[in-house]
DNA sequence: TGTACATCAGTGAACGCGCGTTCACTGATGTAC
DNA sequence: TGTACATCAGTGAACGCGCGTTCACTGATGTAC
C-alpha cells in the first residue's frame, strides 16, 4: 500500500509528467517544483535527475523528436514508395504531430531554453530534420560536397534550397497551425475545414504530379 | 536638471523599453518590472498604463504590427508593379523584419500571453496579413463569399490554399531563420551564405517565371 | 489675474507567492567478505 | 548464509530572489470661478 521509498524509474516517470503540464498549463508552467508534484515526488528530486531546469526541458524535447521521427517515418511506410506519395506523408505527418502535440512540438522548436550541446537532443534532432532531405530526389546530393568553383551553382546547393523550401512550407504551416493563426483566415472562406486547407496546400505544393503550383499563386 | 515628476510620454517609453529587454534579453525576461527599471521608473508605474503584463506585451506586439505591415509595404514599392516582384519583395521583407527583431517576431507570432481581444493588437494584426493576400491573382477571391455548391472546389477556397501556401512558406523561412534552424543545415554546403540561400528559396518558390519550382523537388 | 480644488501621474513601502537551489537527513539497494 | 558498509535515491526544511499587486502618498497639471 505504501509507496516505496525509491521510484525505480523516476527519469521516465518525471519526463512523462513534465510532458503532461506541458500540453495541460502551457510551457510557463513547467517548472522543475510543478514537475515535482505531477510525479508525486518531492521537489527536490528532479533536481538530482536533470540538474535544473535546462535539463529536463532538454531530455524531454530529445523525447519530442525521437516520436516525431518515428511517427513521420511510420506515415511514411503506409504510402506506396513514390517519392511524391512518401514527400506528402511526411508533410502530413510532420502537421499532424504538431496539431497533436503542440506544446511539445513549440518546445522542441521555439525555446531558446533546450541545451543543443546534449548529445540526446543533438542526436534526435538531426535525424528528425535528416528525414526531410531523405528522399531519392536530394538525398545524395547534400551529403556530397562540391567541387565546382561557385558552389552557389552547384547540385548540392540546389538541393540545399529543394529541401530548405519543402521544410519552411511543413513547418510554417505548422506553426500557423499551432499557433491558432490558420484559423481565422480560414474562416473567411466558409465550409471548409481546417484538414481539407491543410491537405490541398500539401497536395499542390509537394504533391502535384508535374512542377506542382507555384507558390506564387498564378496560373 | 532634475527629473520632471510627470514622465509626459512614459506608455510610449514604456513600449520602448520593453522592446529594448526583449531583443536584449529574451521575453522570458519580459516583466513589468524590469521595463520600469529600464524606462527608471517606479515598478509600479507600468500597472497604471498597462493594467497588466498582458496588456503590456499585447500593445507591443501591435506595434510590432503596424511596423511590420509598413516595412512590407515599403518594400513593395521599391519594386516594379508586377505580381511575383511585389510578391518576392514581401517575402523578402518578411524574412528581414524577423531576421532584424527576433524577439519582437517571437512575441507577435507565438506568445499565448498576447490579448487578441484588444483591439488595437487586432487591427494591426489583420492589417498586416491582409497584405500577404492582396496582390491581383488572389485579393478578390478571398473576399467573394462562394455561392457554388462544393466550397472546396470553389474559385474562394483555391485563393485560400494560395495564400495559405505563400504565407506558410515566409512564416516557415523565417521561423527556422530566427529560431537558429536553419544555419546547422545550411553549413553542410560549404561556401554559401545564409542570404543566398533564403534569396534562393523565395525565387523558387514566390518568383519563378511560369510555375515555379514545385516545393517537391523533382524536375 | 489669482485662488481653490479636482484630477492625473508616478512613488515607495509592503504583502504574499512560487521559484531554484542547498543541505543534512533517511530509507533502500547492492556488494564485499 | 550472514553481516558490515558503501552507494544510491528521494525527503523536507530552509534560504534568498524577483515577481505581480495593493495602497496610501505626493507632486504636478488643469480647470472653475
Amino acid at each position: 500500500m505504501s509507496q516505496p521509498y525509491h521510484h525505480g524509474a523516476l527519469r521516465t516517470a518525471l519526463i512523462d509528467a513534465a510532458e503532461n503540464i506541458l500540453e495541460r498549463d502551457g510551457i510557463e508552467a513547467l517548472t522543475l517544483r510543478a514537475t515535482a508534484r505531477q510525479a508525486g515526488v518531492s521537489h527536490a528530486a528532479p533536481t538530482h535527475h536533470f540538474g535544473d531546469l535546462t535539463g529536463l526541458l532538454t531530455a524531454l524535447a530529445a523525447t519530442g523528436f525521437v516520436r516525431f521521427r518515428e511517427h513521420m517515418e511510420a506515415e511514411q511506410a503506409n504510402v506506396p514508395d513514390h517519392p511524391r506519395q512518401r514527400l506528402m506523408a511526411i508533410g502530413r505527418a510532420y502537421v499532424a504531430f504538431a496539431a497533436a502535440n503542440p506544446g511539445l512540438f513549440l518546445l522542441m522548436f521555439r525555446s531558446e531554453r533546450l541545451d543543443w550541446c546534449s548529445p540526446a537532443l543533438l542526436t534526435a534532432g538531426t535525424a528528425a530534420f535528416a528525414l526531410l532531405t531523405q528522399d531519392q530526389s536530394i538525398s545524395h546530393g547534400l551529403q556530397a560536397l562540391p567541387q565546382s568553383s561557385e558552389p552557389a551553382d552547384s547540385q548540392a546547393f540546389q538541393n540545399l534550397v529543394k529541401a530548405t523550401a519543402r521544410w519552411s512550407l511543413m513547418h510554417g504551416l505548422a506553426t500557423l497551425l499551432v499557433d491558432g493563426r490558420l484559423a481565422p483566415t480560414a474562416q473567411k472562406v466558409p465550409g471548409v475545414s481546417m484538414q481539407r486547407l491543410i491537405e490541398e496546400v500539401l497536395e499542390q505544393t509537394l504533391g502535384a504530379e508535374k512542377n506542382g503550383l507555384s507558390v506564387s499563386g498564378e496560373e
